[in-house]
DNA sequence: CAGCCGAGATGAAACGATCCAAAAATGGAC
DNA sequence: GTCCATTTTTGGATCGTTTCATCTCGGCTG
């Protein structure tokens, strides 16, 4: 055995002990129950910290099936957006007096799937998944067991509540800006689902928003979209096939920052001034499009509000709501420096 | 009342009244104890997965004391290196088939130390602190009740284990690789704690290391230190500051890479070209440096091994080991694009 | 065949809290 | 001073699991 259980914790029972009452007069006092006496709840408080007790917080839940904790599960820690949405729970939580731990499940569909049972076999009052990839059935079943939130995928259970972001609107938003700015040739570069093509990914969902977009600005025919992935890597090799072509586009626009960096990499590499020469969006905002040294224009998500919705609407469910609410968000546009008007463009559109 | 106690969750009485055997036989199946004869073995497997039985963990640590969970404090999730150090250690407690759970508990004192009271008070075997901002005093307290390992900070205690990587070798590593490439004047931005000045700091070690290499080269006259804060804005600021000078320094040494990148939007904005003009190096090796148009030369702590090593040492000691150990980690020159010989330089040293 | 042994199985007491119903104290009203 | 209505206080059951001491039962030994 180690050493730490050297000083045996003191439990209710000592706090009773120490204040000559019983252990229930102890446990009122504990949670201001109704039914005691000013000088009761003294003496008990006094007994409470000159033994320096605190409750139990696994033996409460025992009993009353509630912890005052809930997770966030993600899938990794090294997504800047998802650790803006964590905070935006997290300061929800913190001002309902609630505890927020982060679970990190890993990619995978059954980690998750377990992460979620483990969290629930560890008493959590309820759970937010971050971008889960599990089913909506399978959601629904836990869903049946403790409230959940699914935040960053569009859908309308039931069971759960749901938050997301207008990707419709955001990739709606970009174009719109790309297209006043005098651009035509507008290339998207869109992440392609290797098997499940789930209409409500955010993914698909932009894809669409650039498509219809383009069409309402009259410009259908250069629809141009790159099947690739959205990371450095998948933005980098995009980059390569555009500087490829006989006839480029003037404007850039990457589904998601991290692919927007690896556009911006192969820029840099082939001597393409940006956004002399070539404009280039991302999206997400995530921290480091600010930092970067020509910051790149992108769209907001509001990830931080995302969170405290998500975080309220969790809440909410533990306290008893009933039916399912899903929230959307309106994203906004943030224009920085890597679009500009291009080249030799008529500012003027048709 | 929500609707989520719909099915009631089976119990181990549920699983021994439907096997037809005592819950302390049930008991003994779930954690193959010794004296259980192979076919009631076998008949309680079946109950418990007919009924789809899980144990409760919360239930279990109550009387043994273990819940197969351990905890790593953080002060947020937006510090990238951090995630590397939690990756890590998530590894490591994957395959001693322990549950990390992450706890983003501020940057203050008092709520970091809430939050570790809140943890153990949650049942967690054990816990990790990440750069704590408590004093070793308060964490030795800790230490004494649950089982405790601090990552990121130089120190010696007799109750808590450690692991830290060598900022004094990495500073070094940096200086040599600049004075190897021709350069001479390296000026180095320093992080400045207000209050207090810890000498097992990192921002501490670091700066001795610099000046430490700066000496050994025989540069004890062109050392430079600029007082600033570790930020994107800190480093934008430093950058400025060594613009409006007379004579400017070949290169620049940013204590870490968050202040790196404000070094070379500084730069980018007066259009100082990198590294032809001015070389610079961060510390840290955060993912966004590889990431950057323009890779940034830096120093890699290796998070991830200071995760797995953090997690080795906290499950040994939930394991009983009693004597405490303390690790330094060499950290690795990692040279990108950032950094070059200098514009007229002699390439050969004295 | 009495006695012993050890492996298997079990009932009941923990663990640290809450919660319910019943007991004790308080305070008026008559 | 008795009686009733409140308020305070309490004992003991309970949550889901482990653990401990005890019990059973077949097989061996002598």
């Amino acid at each position: 055995m180690s050493s730490h259980q050297a000083g045996k914790r003191p439990t209710i029972v000592d706090v009773a002990r120490h204040a000559g009452v019983s252990t229930a007069a102890a446990s009122k006092v504990l949670r201001d129950a109704y039914g005691v006496s000013p000088e009761m709840k003294e003496k008990v408080k006094a007994s409470m910290d000159a033994l320096g007790y605190r409750p139990l917080t696994s033996a409460r839940g025992m009993r009353r099936g509630r912890t005052h904790t809930v997770a966030v599960v993600v899938a990794d820690l090294h997504n800047e957006f998802s650790s803006l949405l964590v905070e935006g729970i997290r300061r929800e939580c913190e001002r309902q007096k609630y505890r927020l731990l982060v679970a990190p499940a890993g990619s995978g569909k059954d980690a998750q799937n377990r992460m979620v049972d483990d969290l629930i076999d560890r008493g959590m009052d309820g759970i937010v998944l971050i971008s889960p990839v599990g089913t909506d059935e399978e959601l629904e079943v836990t869903a049946k067991t403790i409230p959940v939130v699914v935040l960053g995928r569009h859908g309308a259970s039931l069971d759960f509540d749901s938050v997301a972001a207008d990707d419709f609107a955001g990739a709606n938003l970009v174009v719109d800006h790309l297209v006043s700015l005098g651009h035509r040739r507008i290339t998207y570069i869109n992440h392609t689902t290797d098997g499940r093509n789930d209409a409500r990914l955010p993914e698909e969902v932009r894809v669409r928003g650039y498509v219809d977009a383009m069409i309402r600005h009259g410009l259908g025919d250069a629809i141009d979209i790159i099947q690739s992935q959205w990371s450095q890597e998948g933005g980098e090799e995009s980059g390569k096939m555009i500087l490829a072509r006989t006839e480029r586009p003037t404007a850039v626009f990457a589904g998601c920052d991290i692919a927007a960096f690896g556009v911006l990499t192969a820029m840099w590499d082939a001597d393409i001034r940006v956004p002399e020469e070539l404009s280039v969006a991302g999206f997400d905002n995530i921290f480091t499009t600010s930092l970067a040294p020509v910051s790149i224009t992108t769209i907001d998500q509001s990830g931080l509000d995302m969170g405290t919705a998500a975080g309220r609407l969790l809440l909410e469910r533990i306290d008893g709501r009933a039916e399912a609410v899903h929230t959307v968000l309106r994203p906004v546009l943030v224009a920085r420096k890597t679009t500009a008007a291009p080249a030799q463009a008529k500012v003027h559109q048709p």
